[in-house]
DNA sequence: CGGGAGGTTGACAATCGTCAATCAGAGTGG
DNA sequence: CCACTCTGATTGACGATTGTCAACCTCCCG
C-alpha cells in the first residue's frame, strides 16, 4: 500500500512556510505508516476518546465536529489534501471533538510515539508541526468571529472564499469554480444557521450575481473581488506561503 | 525589575501537562526578559503588524480581539496571571488579531529568537509550549461551537463556568466567587451578543438563582452544577492538569 | 419504479438587535 | 462636602434577522 512518496504531501505541508533540510524531509518520509480507505461519514475520534494515531489527509475532504446539548452540531474546521488532522492527538489525553470523514478519501496513519519522536529528534520538523497548530489556531479565531460577529451572508461569502484559496493551495481546482463538498446542511453546521437559512442565502448570493452554481454543488465566483468584499474576507488569517498570490 | 522568580510563573504554566527536569526548568528561568506595567485598555499587537516578543501576563488579565467589517468586535480568548500571549507572534509573520489589556497588568516580555532557540535547545520545553498552542486550539473549537451553537443563556452560563474554573487554576478567587473583570459590553464581544442582551440574559441568570452578584461585576454561584447545565458546560477541552478536579 | 437524500419554498414565530432614555457609582474639581 | 461628568448598567418599545414547520421538488441509485 506504502509507495515511498506517500508521505510526500506531509513535506510538502511542513515545508510551507519554514524551509527543512534533506535530512528532516528524509526523517518525515521514514515515519512508520499505514494508508486506511475511509467512507464518507467514517470517523476518526470520538469527543471524550483517547487515540493513538495523527494522520495526513491523502484524498478525500474531512471535518472536525462538536456537539452541543440540543443535538445541534458544529463544525469546527474542514480539512482538505495534504492536512495533518489530529496533531493535538499525539499530545493531549482524551479528543474534545470528533474528526469525520465528509466524502470518501484516503489518510496515513502515524502512530503518536513516531509524531512525538520526530519533534525532539528533528527539532525543525517539531517547529513546523507547532507552526501549522499555530495556523490552525488562527483559522479557528477567524471562525469565531465569523459565527460571532457576522450576518448570515457575510458568513456563507467569507467560507466560499475560504474554501477557494484553500483549495488552490491545496491544488485542487481554480479559484473561480470547484465543486463544494457540502451539504446545505453542512454548511449551515460550519456557519452557524439551519439549512434553510442558508439555501435563502446561496439564493441570494446568486441572485446578486457574486456566484453562480452549475448544480447546487459547483460553484463558480464570477468577481472574486466583490465575493471577498461580501464576505469581509481577508486572507492575513490562512498565513499562507509567500509565494501564493494572495488574491486580496 | 526583574528578580530570579519572575519566570517561575512560566514554568508552573508549562509544567502543567508536561514534566520538566531541571535543566528544563533553568533554561526557562535563564530566559532575557523585560517586565513591563500596561494599562488598561493598551495594546501589544494590532492586527496586520509585526511583533518581536512573546509574553507571559504576570498580573492583570489580556484579550484578543478581531474587528469585522461592520466595525463590530469579536473577543476570541481571554487570558489571565501565568498564561502566554502570543507565542504565534514567534513564528508567524504578521499578527492575524489584536492583544490587549483588559485591565492594568504587568507582563514579562520574552524576544522571538529567545523562544525559538529554547525550543530547538530544550525540546521538552518545545514541546510544552506546543502543547500550550494545542490547547488553546482546543478552547477556541469550543468557542466556536459556543457562539455558533448556543442561545444567549447558554453561551453566558458557558462563559461564567469557564472563567470559574480558569481562575481557580491561575490562583485568583473561588469556584464560586469571582469578579468578573469584564463590563457587560466584552461580555457581549466574547459571545456574539449585544450588551444590551448580555443584561437582559444575566438579569434572568440571577432571577433564575443560577447566580447572584454583589455588585454587577462580582459573580456568586449558587449551584455550580445547575449553572454548568445551563451552560452546557464540560470542562473536559479545558484539557485542565489532573490534579485539579474537574468538578464536572 | 420506488425510495431516499438533499434542495427549495412559503408562512409564521421567536430570539436577538436597535434605539433611546434613565439610573447608579466612581472619580474630579471647586 | 457637593455639583459635575463619565462609564457602565438597566429598562422599555419596537423591528428584523434567523429559526421552525411543513410541503414539495429533483436527482440519483438500486
Amino acid at each position: 500500500m506504502s509507495d515511498f512518496s506517500t508521505l510526500e504531501l506531509m513535506v510538502r505541508k511542513l515545508s510551507y512556510r519554514l524551509k527543512l533540510d534533506a535530512d528532516d524531509r528524509a526523517a518525515i518520509l521514514a515515519l512508520p505508516f499505514t494508508v486506511k480507505t475511509m467512507e464518507r461519514h467514517r470517523s476518526f475520534v470520538r469527543e471524550g476518546e483517547p487515540t493513538t494515531h495523527s494522520c495526513v489527509l491523502l484524498s478525500g475532504y474531512a471535518i472536525r465536529t462538536k456537539i452541543v446539548a440540543g443535538g445541534e452540531r458544529q463544525i469546527v474546521s474542514i480539512h482538505m489534501k495534504g492536512e495533518m488532522l489530529d496533531l493535538q492527538n499525539s499530545l493531549l489525553e482524551t479528543a474534545d471533538h470528533s474528526v469525520q470523514m465528509l466524502t470518501t478519501g484516503k489518510v496515513a496513519m502515524i502512530p503518536r510515539e513516531d509524531i512525538l519522536r520526530i519533534s525532539v529528534e528533528r527539532p525543525m520538523v517539531g517547529r513546523a508541526m507547532w507552526i501549522d497548530t499555530l495556523v490552525e489556531g488562527s483559522i479557528f479565531r477567524e471562525w469565531i468571529a465569523n459565527v460571532g460577529r457576522r450576518d448570515a451572508r457575510t458568513r456563507i461569502a467569507h467560507l466560499l472564499c475560504e474554501f477557494s484559496l484553500r483549495l488552490r493551495v491545496a491544488g485542487l481546482g481554480r479559484d473561480t469554480d470547484y465543486e463544494l463538498p457540502m451539504t446545505q446542511e453542512q454548511i449551515g453546521d460550519a456557519t452557524g444557521l439551519t439549512p434553510v437559512h442558508v439555501n435563502r442565502t446561496i439564493k441570494a448570493l446568486e441572485a446578486e450575481g457574486l456566484i453562480k452554481r452549475a448544480n447546487p454543488r459547483f460553484v463558480h465566483i464570477g468577481d472574486w473581488r466583490k465575493l471577498a468584499d461580501a464576505g469581509d474576507f481577508d486572507s492575513n488569517y490562512l498565513h499562507m506561503p509567500k509565494d501564493e498570490p494572495a488574491l486580496r
